[in-house]
DNA sequence: GCTTAATCATCAGTGTACCGCCTTTTATCG
DNA sequence: CGATAAAAGGCGGTACACTGATGATTAAGC
């Protein structure tokens, strides 16, 4: 029965198994309550011992913290990424913006787009190839990389700030480790390396 | 003109520098490229050094594994995990999924949304209390949620599969140190331990 | 009982993230 | 040189994630 993709990735036609019918409220909604088999499974594997969901909380904490201590500025974590990848390479096209911040090309595009609303960056076609569009900061753009770094750092160490030096290392090296191991997913393939973070 | 808010969170009034002129094409261009206070910035924290950074990328990954292993059921990680607490906690309210799933309660409407138009499962306004909309499972659902356990599972261990099981031990325990630390933020502050996740 | 406060759901709006398809431009091959 | 392939950007669509505001219902205080 297929039921395609979801999440936008593909699904063209995501007709699903075209069940709809709602559920009677009657008959064997209680034995649903109590399905032994499904209880099983969610003790086996709950949800605060699987990796990915961990992760995603993390993720959203980071979120958080960002944001009260970016406060002010109105950028976003990914914003800030895309203005440090331009700080040090500037004139950047959209693909090695992509592979450097490891998100995907049309969402660097959209990012883009804001940051030049707000006067941050500047685009214009490359003449020496005129499919490429490339992006630099503006003085006000390097301005506000500048101002805002104290901020974001900051939000960086309350991540961790609950762990001990030798266990906050410890993490960071186990994350690098895991993107250096996994570095073949998404449209973007993190090509960071290849670029002079050195 | 203000430039609104970013990204939908708080900023009651963050203004910004407000800032929009364009940059002149001309003049001072060529000196940013080359900003050596931006630089020593970035060398001194680059991205991949920036916590908040690697998990938003290994969340990323995790997403992707995930969507590699459950290809064909077409349920993301979040849907899953919301199906997961069903399984265990029937007729539970919005906000307690979203407690329990550590979300934004208007994101698990959404989510909602889409598991009832799929037939997962159904939802029905509370007799006792008419402001609450109780979701259960359908037969549907519980079936899928057997069904693509192993799937999901599999996703789970790829994603640290190259870490020795001592250093997946320690991560694990201190991605759960750091959720535990931080369960503060966001506006679902996480209420998963007062369910029956033991 | 009536006013007020708290709670739950929903809507509108913004931003991130990805996919598949299409057009333009460049590179390559015969 | 002309056809074809490859690369870059853009568009439309879907799913998450969260804020702010609004409306309905319940609970609390008088």
């Amino acid at each position: 029965m297929t039921e395609k993709k979801q999440r936008g990735r593909a699904a063209p036609d995501s007709k699903t198994p075209a069940v709809t019918e709602k559920i009677a409220e009657t008959a064997s909604a209680d034995d649903a309550a109590s399905n032994p088999a499904l209880k099983a499974l969610a003790e086996r594997l709950p949800l605060w011992r699987r990796p990915g969901y961990l992760v995603r909380r993390l993720h959203q904490i980071h979120y958080a913290i960002f944001f009260e201590e970016c406060d002010g500025f109105g950028i976003t974590p990914v914003q800030y990424g895309l203005l440090t990848i331009l700080s040090t390479n500037p004139d950047a096209d959209q693909v090695t913006l992509a592979n450097a911040l490891g998100i995907d090309r049309t969402n660097v595009a959209d990012v883009l787009v804001r940051l030049e609303q707000r006067g941050l960056i500047a685009r214009m076609r490359s003449q020496n190839d005129r499919r490429m569009v490339l992006a630099r900061l503006t003085s006000v753009g390097e301005d506000l990389v500048e101002r805002m770094h104290p901020a974001m750092a900051k939000a960086q160490d309350r991540l961790l700030e609950a762990l001990g030096s030798e266990e906050r290392d410890q993490f960071l090296a186990t994350l690098m480790r895991l993107l250096e191991a996994n570095n073949k997913y998404g449209r973007a393939t993190l090509g960071a390396s290849k670029m002079d973070h050195t």
